[in-house]
DNA sequence: GTCTATATGAAGATAGAC
DNA sequence: GTCTATCTTCATATAGAC
């Protein structure tokens, strides 16, 4: 729930956005921030008070567009099989910065676990989001329990491929991966359709 | 290869390799390396002079320890499958660990991917470790290549569960999805034997 | 709203007494 | 080898002029 913000605001945000991802929540500094953004660092402070603040903003801003993703994937898939592979499709899609940087959602979530729980808390709302999408798809199929066991085991699968594709900054392992992976939601969704 | 180090320099690396695990690389101080083993500051720095050396002395550590694992285990465990599944059995044996922490390889490596890529090849040489070991089980049943792809395939599995494991600090995700895993590398073999 | 200047603290790292 | 004291740099954060 985006609100109403200024274009200084959005601009800050989303350069906070890029430099999370690029150095880490924690060696992403104001100085940084500052210069990405061309504002000084006294006038950064006019608009967000602390790095804490600054993450809340982050993520709402992500949780706003992948909302706009996630329905606008239900607009143009109609299949579960289409929309699942659609979401395996963005690690193909993003494979030049993840080979490097890794997953956005993935890499600030273990970052924050190691000993700040709050901030952890409020970066797994990306992974809540992706989940609950995930869970609803495969519940046109299963039933509840496992849609959501299908949608956890997708999450992880994925997941699982951008930390290997970036310790050895591995293009081609993202795309043999991806394949497999779709092969596998073909045969899953092919068994139960029977 | 561990050089002849003392006493004191085995209980530094240790605590240090304990605290990149609980805190971070980046997040770690020395002040909190100097607490841990109950050593002043100035102290520290006899032993190691910069926080890289520290580094890369506790990859060296971990790397020794991860051949020794890997070599008892070939005694221990005589087929392929065994040996794989006993690489599974990591993250439940680690579960409480790592549901806070994440893996401790896979964590350092993204970590310092953003932005210390000197240190991410240092850190890297852990997955290396793995994925030959892994490899050369799998190569008992395959080609080269496809060795080569199934140890990929199945390090960014287990790694993609723990991902996800900490996100929501799962324990039983851990263990479903191991039983998975296993029973995957069941199949797969069972399908290679014939 | 934007800036410069500054307060304050913590980090990595060194010097030198013991 | 071990310590305390200190240097320097850089971080978060604030104050106050424009």
């Amino acid at each position: 729930m985006a609100r109403e913000q200024s274009k200084q605001q959005q601009s800050i945000i989303q350069a906070v956005d890029r430099l999370i991802y690029e150095k880490g929540f924690n060696v992403m500094s104001f100085k940084d921030i500052a210069e990405a953004c061309g504002l000084s660092k006294g006038n950064l402070y006019y608009y967000f008070k602390t790095k804490d603040e600054l993450l809340k903003a982050v993520i709402d801003y992500r949780l706003d567009n992948m909302r706009n993703m996630l329905q606008a994937w239900e607009q143009q898939y109609p299949t579960v099989l289409e929309r699942l592979q659609r979401y395996v499709q963005i690690m193909i899609n993003e494979t030049s910065q993840v080979i490097y940087y890794g997953c956005p959602m993935g890499s600030l979530n273990i970052e924050l676990a190691k000993g700040q729980p709050e901030l952890q808390a409020i970066s797994r709302a990306q992974f809540d989001l992706f989940r609950s999408w995930l869970k609803k798809q495969f519940k046109q199929l299963l039933a509840d329990k496992a849609a959501e066991h299908y949608a956890m085991r997708l999450m992880a699968r994925t997941q699982g491929v951008v930390v290997i594709a970036q310790a050895y900054q591995d293009k081609r392992f993202i795309k043999r991966e991806a394949e497999e992976i779709n092969q596998w939601l073909v045969d899953l969704l092919d068994g139960l359709a029977k």
